[in-house]
DNA sequence: TAGTTGTGTAACCGATTGGTTGTGAGTAGG
DNA sequence: CCTACTCACAACCAATCGGTTACACAACTA
């Protein structure tokens, strides 16, 4: 058992798996029962079970129960986490670039507008 | 060997792992050897070296040579198709939740207080 | 009441993961 | 040359993953 297992990983672990994506794309379209979910995939309904379970743990889902069904709902808050991270790292590395471009932008400027007065 | 192992898939199992978002971190302030990676670690070199192999398949990073060492170098882009599917995804739940605004809030918040809070 | 349906749990399996140790190739410098 | 350093590869290990089958249980239905 990992020791700490924080939410980061558990979202992005829970994204990582196609099966699983898919099941995120079909229930961004409305919430859906285990067996409407399972129906489009090649394998059993338990394992379908096992990826919402990782899905409910990583807290992209939660679950309700009315009657004899379980219906799945989204929830996107963890989401945000996710892409905060990227989103936060991103920036770093496009500023990187954008300075990179910057630094290019203004060696060209320098040298274009020093066409013929330094030289 | 997986069948076909998604690019998606391969970005975010890359990102499951929290030694490999504090490599890409790292990276983020510039690049470094497998060496400097591995130092604040409490693991081995050969440990990083196969978690920068994990981060190479999946194109986060790529490496050159310069004579003895192998600096490593963040890739940004195929975090876009990962923000992406994310974004994608997200915008029709936040628009089910009509929650937009707040998660922009909160995205800039982290943003500006930084890693940590992020839980 | 009995039978069917929807779902979860348990045990099992092969493949993968994330770490180790040991070793060796390639390069720099004495 | 020899030595030191950086890094990767191979073999091994325990744990986890993604799937299966078998079964249990609660809730509808006839």
């Amino acid at each position: 058992m990992t020791v700490v297992e924080d939410d980061l990983s558990l979202v992005f672990s829970a994204l990582a798996d196609p099966t699983r994506r898919a099941i995120l794309e079909r229930l961004a379209r409305g919430d859906a029962t285990v067996n409407q979910l399972a129906e489009p995939f090649a394998m059993t309904q338990q394992a379908v079970s096992k990826h919402l379970k990782v899905l409910e743990r990583a807290r992209l889902i939660s679950r309700t129960r009315t009657g004899q069904s379980r219906p799945c709902v989204l929830e996107p808050v963890c989401l945000d986490a996710a892409v905060g991270w990227i989103e936060r790292h991103r920036q770093v590395w496009t500023d990187r670039h954008d300075r990179l471009d910057a630094h290019l932008a203004a060696l060209r400027a320098a040298r274009d507008q020093g066409e013929g007065t330094t030289r």
